[in-house]
RNA sequence: GCCGAAGUGGUGAAAUUGGUAUACACGAAGGACUUAAAAUCCUUUGGAGUUAAUCCUCCGUGCGGGUUCGAGUCCCGCCUUCGGCACCA
C-alpha cells in the first residue's frame, strides 16, 4: 500500500505550479474578472505567522474555486515593507533595514510557496521599492496641492532619553519601552492629512459596500458624527478688554437645549485662552502646575469616566452665559480634550455625567433644566407586565372585599405615562376619570405635592386598617418589612415583596450599570424634588429655561439654535470623533515626504519629474538631538535648491507612516510595473473595485478608513474609476496559542508554520486552519486537532488509491450525499463557513470508506476538496490518469433533485418537548401529517385519551401538540 | 473607560437563523488485529436518577428575569473573555 508522502507530493506540485501560468491573472480577459485580496504582510523578522495563513488559506480556497467556476481571478501578493521593527532592529544592530527586509521577504516568499498559495507572483509589489513609493509620494503631492496636507503643531509622546516621538504602544507606564526613559507630551510640527474633509462621504458610502455589519459599525463609530451647535461665551476678565477686542470662547455642544443649565465652563489645559489671559489669571502658577501634570497623562486616563475628575479654576476670569447673562466660572480640566470640538465645553452638570461628577467635587451649582419624561422609561415591556400584575392583585383582593392601595412614585409614573406631562399639570381629576374605581388609585410616596393633593381630594377615602398596600417599584428596600407612614397614619406594608422583587428600583450602584434601573431612580429623585445623585441625560420637558419651558428636547434644541443664530451667538453644526491623520514620522525607514522648505517660498512641493525622492543610505539610524529624523544629518541630501526661486532650501526630513504605502497598494496590483502613472486607468477600470478583501479585525478601523480616504481622493482626481476601493470586506479571528493566550515570543506559545508543514504537510496545515473554528472568531491552536485532519487526508489518500469501480453501483443514498456535499461546499465557500464545509466532506469520506466509492464520484469529490488541499488534489487527479491540472477542471454542479431526501423524519413535540418521531414524505398534506402524529403510539400515551388544544405544524420541520 | 465581538460536553466546535441541542473532529474508556508496540478498524462517551433492558424520567447552551405552542437563537439586566482606541502592523 502506497504511503501518503506529503513532502514529496507537495514539493513536486509547487515546482510544477511555479513554472506554469495557472494562477496568472490576465488583463482584459473576456472571462468575468474576480479580484480577491488579502492584507499584504509586513515582512517581520519572525517569519510567517499561523495567523497570516488563516486569511491567506481562506481566500486561496475562494480564488481556486472562482477560477474553476470560470473567472479570471486576480489574487496578488506584496510586501508592506516599511516599518518600525526593521528600524529598531537597525538601531540595535546597525544592519540596514533594507537588508533585513530583503532577507525577511525571502523567508516569507519561501514559506508562502511552501503552503501552495495560488498567488500571481508576477505582480509582486514592495512598498519600500522606489518605483512603488514614487507613487505614494505622488499621491502626497496631490493631497498637498488640494490643501489636504498641512503642517501644524501636534501633541506627541516624547521620550526624553531617545529624543524620539513614540507610539502609544511603545509607552509602558509612562516610560519608553526601548530605553526606560521618561515620557511626556510635547508639541511638534507635524504633517497632517485632512481626512475629516471626507468624513461625511466615508460615513455615507458605507451604504454602498458589502462589509460585515460589525465592520461598518466600527467604521461609523470611529467617524463618530454628532449633531449639535457651536455657542460662543464672552470671556470677562478683571481689566475688561476694549469692546471691539472682546474675546469669545466657542464651545461645541450636542445639547444646546440645556444652555440654561450651564453653570460653569471647562477648557482643555492646552487651550489658548490660558496663554491669552495669562496676566489676568490670579493663580496662573498653579494653573501651569496643573498643565504640567496633564502632560504625563494618557488620553485614556484623562477621559476615563470612572476616575475622579481633576481641574483648576482660572481665578480672575469669568464667562458670560449667553442666555442667562450670568457670570460663570471657567475651569481648566483634563477631561476636556483639545482635539475634540473646540477644546472647550459648556458644563451642564444636571444633564451630563462628567460635568456632574466635576460639579460635585468642586461644589458647583447643579441646575436641572430637563424634567424626565415617562416616555424614556415607558418603552420597557416590564411596565406593561406590571399593569397586568396590578390588575391581578386587584382582582384577587376584590373578591375578598379588601381594599388595595398601590403606592409608590413609580406606580404613579407608570400609570400616568400616557395621560399627562409632569410636573406642572398633575390633575387628579384625570386620575379619577381614568380609574373610577377609587381603590385602585396609585399614590406617589414621598412626593409632597402628591401627598397634599391626595389628602385634599381623597380625604374621604384614606387607608383604613385591613387595607392592603402594595408598594410598587420602591427603591427603598427598607420599606419592605416596615410600617408605612402616609399622611400621618401608619399602615402595614404587606404582600409587597414579590411584586417589589420584580419591579423594585434599586438605588443606582454605578453609572451605566443597569441603565434602565438607573433612569428610573434618577427620575424618581427628580420628581421627589431632590437633586438627583446622577445626571439625567435622557429626554424630557424643559424647566427653569425661560422661553424653552414646556418644550421637549428636540423642540428646545431647534428653538435655542434659532435664538442663538438670530443673535450671532452660535450656529448649528456637526462634529466628528474622527481627527485629522498625523502623517509625519521622525524616522528613517519610511517614504520621504516630498517637500522642500524654502525660507522665501515656504513649503514647496518637489516637482513631479524629480520623483521619487529616494531614501538615502545612512549609517546612523538614531534621531537627532532635537528629535528630527536621522535624515536631517545627511547634509548633501537635505540641502537643495528651491525649485521655485532657486535659493538655498532644505528638504523635509520627516517620513511617512507605515499606513501610507498600504493605503493604495490594491491599485498597484492591477498594473505593478507602470512608470507613467500609478496604474493604467483602463486596467483599473477592468479590475477594480476589489471584489473581496479579507484581513484582521484589528485593521477594520484605521487601515480600512485611511485607504478608503485615499481612494476617494484619487476618485475625485479622476485617477481611479470607483468611489469605493473594496466591494466586500470580511475579517478573520486571531489564532491564539495552545494556552488560549495571544501568541508571543515571550509567552513561548508561538507555532511556526514551517514546523507544521514539515511534520504533517501543507495540505493538513491548510485544512486544519480552516477546520479549527468559525473563520471570524478567535480560536486557540491545537496540536491534537491537527492530528484529526491528518487522518482525514490519509483516508482520502487511501480511498483515492484503492478505487474499485466494480464494487458498487448506484447507491442512491450515497449519490444524494455527494450532491448535498457539493451544494454545501459550493455555497459555504462563498460565506467562508469553511469549518462546516470540511466536516461535510469528512462525513462524505466516512461514507465512502464504509460503502465504497466509484471513480466518477471520487473525482467530483476531489474537485471540491482540491481548493482546500491543492497538492493532494492534484496528485490524486494525476494518479487517476488525468494529464491536465485539476484546477483547469470545471467546478462540479449538483443536481438539486438529488438533494431532497425521500422520507423525512420529523419530531413530534408535546408542550414543547420531543416525545415521538414520525416519517413523512414531501407530498403528504398537513392534515395527513397531523393525523399521523396524533395516532402515533407514543403520542397517544401522552395524550392519555385527552384532546389536543392546539397543533402547530412547521412544514417539513416539526409538529408541536399543546395539551 | 469608550466602541465592537464572543461565552454550548473533558477539548476545538455544530445547530438550515425561533423548530430534534451537542453534527464533525480531538481526547478518554473498552474491544479487534499483533509475540509486543505503533498505525488502523469497531463500540461507548453531557449530567443525574431509574431499570431485567442500550426501556424510561428529569436537568442541561455564562448568570437572573421576560416574550413564545416552542429560545443556544429574540427582549431586559448582570458577569467574564477577546479585538480596536489614532506614531505597532
Amino acid at each position: 500500500m502506497e504511503q501518503y508522502n506529503h513532502q514529496e507530493i507537495e514539493v513536486k506540485w509547487q515546482k510544477v505550479w511555479d513554472k506554469s501560468d495557472l494562477y496568472k491573472a490576465e488583463d482584459f480577459s473576456k472571462k468575468p474578472k474576480y479580484y480577491c485580496m488579502i492584507e499584504f504582510p509586513y515582512p517581520s523578522g519572525d517569519g510567517l505567522h499561523v495567523g497570516h495563513c488563516r486569511s491567506y488559506t481562506a481566500l486561496d480556497i475562494l480564488a481556486r474555486k472562482k477560477r474553476m467556476e470560470g473567472n479570471n481571478v486576480l489574487f496578488p501578493i506584496g510586501w508592506d515593507a516599511f516599518g518600525l521593527p526593521a528600524e529598531n532592529y537597525a538601531i540595535k544592530t546597525g544592519q540596514h533595514p533594507k537588508v533585513t527586509t530583503e532577507k525577511n521577504i525571502a523567508t516569507f516568499s519561501r514559506q508562502l510557496k511552501s503552503l501552495g498559495y495560488s498567488f500571481d507572483w508576477s505582480r509582486e509589489i514592495n512598498t519600500s521599492d522606489p518605483n512603488y513609493y514614487k507613487w505614494t509620494q505622488w499621491i502626497f503631492l496631490k493631497l498637498f496641492e488640494k490643501n489636504l496636507a498641512y503642517k501644524t503643531k501636534m501633541d506627541i509622546n516624547w521620550c526624553t532619553k531617545c529624543n524620539v516621538g513614540l507610539a502609544n504602544e511603545e509607552v509602558v507606564n509612562n516610560l519608553c519601552e526601548r530605553c526606560g526613559g521618561e515620557v511626556y507630551h510635547r508639541e511638534r510640527e507635524q504633517w497632517m492629512l485632512k481626512i475629516t474633509a471626507y468624513a461625511d462621504r466615508l460615513l455615507e458610502d458605507l451604504d454602498k459596500v458589502n462589509y460585515l455589519e460589525k465592520i461598518k459599525k466600527q467604521q461609523s463609530d470611529w467617524i463618530g458624527k454628532s449633531y449639535g451647535a457651536q455657542v460662543v461665551f464672552k470671556v470677562i476678565s478683571k481689566s475688561s478688554l476694549p469692546k471691539d477686542k472682546d474675546y469669545f470662547l466657542p464651545v461645541y455642544t450636542t445639547r444646546p437645549d440645556t444652555l440654561f443649565g450651564c453653570t460653569y465652563m471647562v477648557v482643555a489645559p492646552e487651550h489658548e485662552v490660558i496663554q491669552k489671559f495669562a496676566d489676568q489669571i490670579d493663580n496662573y502658577d498653579e494653573v501651569l502646575d496643573y498643565i504640567e501634570q496633564t502632560k504625563k497623562k494618557t488620553e485614556m486616563e484623562r477621559t476615563n469616566l470612572e476616575k475622579t475628575k481633576t481641574g483648576i479654576e482660572l481665578h480672575g476670569l469669568k464667562a458670560s452665559n449667553p442666555v442667562t447673562k450670568e457670570e460663570i466660572p471657567i475651569f481648566a480640566a483634563d477631561y476636556v480634550l483639545a482635539t475634540y470640538g473646540t477644546g472647550a465645553i459648556m458644563a451642564v452638570p444636571a444633564h451630563d455625567q462628567r460635568d456632574y461628577d466635576f460639579a460635585k467635587k468642586y461644589n458647583l451649582e447643579i441646575r436641572p433644566v430637563i424634567s424626565p419624561d415617562l416616555g424614556s422609561i415607558d418603552a420597557d415591556s416590564k411596565i406593561n407586565k406590571m399593569f397586568s400584575l396590578v390588575d391581578e392583585i386587584t382582582d384577587k383582593f376584590k373578591k375578598e372585599k379588601i381594599k388595595i392601595w398601590f403606592i409608590g412614585t413609580f406606580a404613579v409614573s407608570a400609570y400616568r405615562q400616557k395621560m399627562f406631562a409632569y410636573p406642572a399639570d398633575i390633575d387628579f381629576g384625570v386620575l379619577e376619570k381614568h380609574f373610577p374605581d377609587a381603590n385602585k388609585i396609585l399614590v406617589g410616596l414621598g412626593y409632597k405635592l402628591i401627598e397634599e393633593k391626595v389628602n385634599e381630594k381623597f380625604k374621604h377615602n384614606v387607608y383604613k386598617k385591613g387595607d392592603v398596600i402594595v408598594q410598587v417599584g420602591t427603591f427603598d428596600k427598607d420599606l419592605g418589612d416596615k410600617e408605612l407612614n402616609f399622611c400621618g397614619v401608619k399602615y402595614p406594608v404587606s404582600d409587597a415583596s414579590w411584586l417589589a422583587e420584580c419591579y423594585k428600583i434599586t438605588a443606582p450602584k454605578e453609572r451605566r450599570k443597569g441603565k434602565n434601573d438607573l433612569e428610573r431612580a434618577i427620575f424618581l429623585d427628580i420628581i421627589a424634588g431632590k437633586i438627583p445623585n446622577q445626571a439625567w441625560e435622557g429626554d424630557g420637558t424643559l424647566i427653569n429655561s425661560d422661553f424653552l419651558n414646556g418644550l421637549n428636547v428636540q423642540q428646545a434644541t431647534d428653538k435655542m439654535i434659532d435664538w442663538l443664530e438670530e443673535r450671532e451667538l452660535g450656529f448649528e453644526t456637526t462634529n466628528y470623533h474622527l481627527r485629522d491623520w498625523v502623517f509625519s514620522r521622525q524616522r528613517y525607514w519610511g517614504e520621504p515626504i516630498p517637500i522642500i522648505i524654502c525660507p522665501e517660498c515656504g513649503y514647496v512641493p518637489v516637482p513631479e519629474k524629480d520623483l521619487p525622492v529616494v531614501l538615502p543610505e545612512i549609517k546612523n539610524y538614531l534621531t537627532t538631538e532635537n528629535g528630527d529624523s536621522p535624515l536631517a544629518l545627511i547634509e548633501d541630501w537635505v540641502n537643495v535648491e528651491c525649485p521655485k526661486c532657486g535659493g538655498d532650501a532644505k528638504r523635509e526630513t520627516d517620513t511617512m507612516p507605515n499606513w501610507a504605502g498600504s493605503s493604495w497598494y490594491f491599485l498597484r496590483y492591477t498594473d505593478p510595473r507602470n512608470n507613467k502613472v500609478l496604474a493604467d486607468f483602463k486596467k483599473l477600470k477592468y479590475w477594480t473595485p476589489v471584489d473581496w478583501y479579507n484581513g484582521g479585525m484589528e485593521h477594520t478601523t484605521l487601515h480600512l478608513l485611511y485607504s478608503r480616504f485615499w481612494h476617494k481622493f484619487l476618485f475625485d482626481l479622476g485617477v481611479v474609476p470607483t468611489p469605493e476601493p473594496y466591494a466586500k470586506r470580511t475579517s478573520h479571528g486571531l489564532i491564539l496559542g495552545e494556552d488560549g493566550e495571544k501568541m508571543s515570543k515571550s509567552r513561548g506559545n508561538v507555532v511556526n508554520p514551517d514546523d507544521v508543514v514539515g511534520q504533517v504537510g501543507a495540505d493538513t496545515f491548510r485544512v486544519y486552519e480552516m477546520f479549527m473554528g468559525p473563520f471570524d472568531q478567535p480560536t486557540p491552536w491545537s496540536t491534537q486537532g491537527v492530528t484529526g485532519v491528518r487522518r482525514f487526508m490519509e483516508k482520502v489518500w487511501q480511498i483515492g488509491n484503492n478505487l474499485d469501480d466494480k464494487k458498487r453501483t448506484g447507491n442512491d443514498d450515497l449519490v444524494r450525499l455527494l450532491n448535498k456535499t457539493i451544494k454545501q461546499v459550493t455555497e459555504q465557500i462563498e460565506t467562508l463557513d469553511l469549518n462546516t464545509c470540511i466536516s461535510a466532506m469528512m462525513i462524505l469520506v466516512n461514507k465512502f470508506q464504509a460503502e465504497g466509492c466509484d471513480k466518477k464520484m471520487f473525482e467530483d469529490f476531489l474537485k471540491i476538496l482540491s481548493p482546500f488541499a491543492p497538492h493532494l488534489g492534484e496528485e490524486l487527479w494525476q494518479k487517476l490518469g488525468h494529464k491536465k491540472s485539476i484546477f483547469l477542471e470545471k467546478w462540479p454542479a449538483f443536481d438539486s433533485k438529488l438533494i431532497k431526501d425521500e422520507a423525512i423524519e420529523i419530531p413530534v413535540q408535546i408542550n414543547g418537548k420531543v416525545r415521538a418521531k414520525i416519517f413523512i414524505t414531501a407530498d403528504e398534506s398537513e392534515g395527513e401529517i397531523k393525523k399521523k402524529a396524533l395516532t402515533d403510539e407514543n403520542v397517544k400515551k401522552y395524550l392519555n385519551g385527552g384532546e389536543a388544544k392546539k397543533i402547530i405544524y412547521v412544514k417539513g420541520k416539526i409538529i408541536n401538540i399543546v395539551i
